[in-house]
DNA sequence: GTTATATGTTACTGGTTAGTAACATTGTGC
DNA sequence: GCACAATGTTACTAACCAGTAACATATAAC
């Protein structure tokens, strides 16, 4: 009457690390997939997790949804300053590189865009707490480009920053409305070159003057 | 011993009736909270018909998913259209108009930007019907602004029609990352105005010349 | 070692969903 | 009036879902 020889392939995973999985294993798949189509055993299948460990580390699913947002939010921030701060000075390149990033993030392969715009198609009830963190990510946004246009010189330093988050938003969606790598995107940079050197430059009768001055010297 | 003296309340809808009133619902309620938060049984009862009336008259939820698509994207190209004849001839006209209708678009209350966009971000797998759908749709956009963006004489058509297209999706969606009628939608048609004219005008040096040469008459 | 605590595991609740079977009722053509 | 087809109604299946209870096992502190 032997007992079973070894019940030792139970592993216990620690909570902190347990978090890091599971929010690993969140931000791919509801990123991919979207948050409603993913399912919590789903998610604990991806994280190498038990269901209940999730329930141990986090409240609910719309907590891990939060989580996730936070998250990409944090790292879309992250990347924005740091490519603020390498063109310290030069706000036009800061804004000419800005989307340039943004341009070659869309062709990463299983690009989906907008993490934080995709996820307001999901839940359309504007008082969703979901719906708080993206609109107060957007209006930030706002800010730092009407700052950046106004550094840039713009002569309608809001109406330029309105234009590149309408011009940001519209590549996020096309990756998605079009094929992937649809040449559509190639025409996102040019498009905002023309529209800040537009926005900044003298306007034309300004131009035309200064030609003529310079002409009768 | 009494029969029950009605059972007159039962009333039934014709086919094709029916059909109307189910595709009037999914209509507005895909629409209005996405085609996966919806339920058949949601369907019916705004419907006012019996499931089972909608089963006899629809394959799937799949069917009615497309039926839907089909009709939003008829009736967007109907109004494109219905614009472009009504400035037949003057092709600026015409793209700043159909602009200006989007733009008062979503400023209707219950805008929730446009119905394809939505989808796509509910159905991630490039392969399923509705995303060509959708493609089909956004490259048949893409055709007809780069011709009358020819006929406005730019000197990049293919350009510039990729970058309203890219101001056009990028509406839809700010629509919704931003609150209800912000601001930065106001932006629309004079960001759209100045694209179009940047690319349209002779460039800066031919303008500047045509100046000197009347200068020196 | 012993004990307290954290984790693993299973099975469950109560709810929802797409889709169907079976039968009752109504309308229509004749 | 009669028969057949179309519709109304109910109840169901099988699957899925978020979240939990209860108990088994492992780890850590002492």
């Amino acid at each position: 009457m032997n007992k079973p020889i070894v019940k030792q392939t139970r592993k216990m995973i620690h909570g902190p690390i347990a978090q890091a999985q599971i929010l690993d294993a969140v931000d791919e798949l509801f990123y991919m997939e979207g948050a409603r189509a993913v399912s919590v055993d789903a998610v604990a299948k991806y994280a190498g997790v038990n269901k209940m460990c999730i329930y141990r580390q986090f409240e609910s699913k719309d907590e891990l949804l939060l989580r996730y947002l936070e998250r990409r939010n944090h790292f879309f921030w992250e990347n924005f300053e740091a490519t603020m701060a390498s063109y310290e000075g030069d706000p036009r390149q800061q804004l000419l590189q800005f989307f340039n990033n943004m341009a070659a993030r869309t062709r990463w392969p299983g690009y989906r865009g907008c993490a934080l715009a995709n996820i307001v198609n999901e839940f359309p009830d504007r008082e969703h707490p979901v719906r708080q963190l993206v609109t107060t990510s957007r209006q930030k946004l706002l800010g730092r480009l009407q700052e950046i246009a106004e550094q840039a010189g713009a002569n309608d330093p809001q109406g330029l920053a309105n234009g590149l988050a309408l011009l940001l938003d519209g590549a996020f969606i096309s990756t998605q409305t079009y094929p992937a790598n649809h040449p559509i995107l190639e025409s996102l940079v040019p498009v905002v070159t023309t529209m800040v050197d537009a926005a900044c430059l003298p306007n034309r009768q300004h131009v035309v003057s200064d030609v003529l001055a310079k002409n009768n010297k």
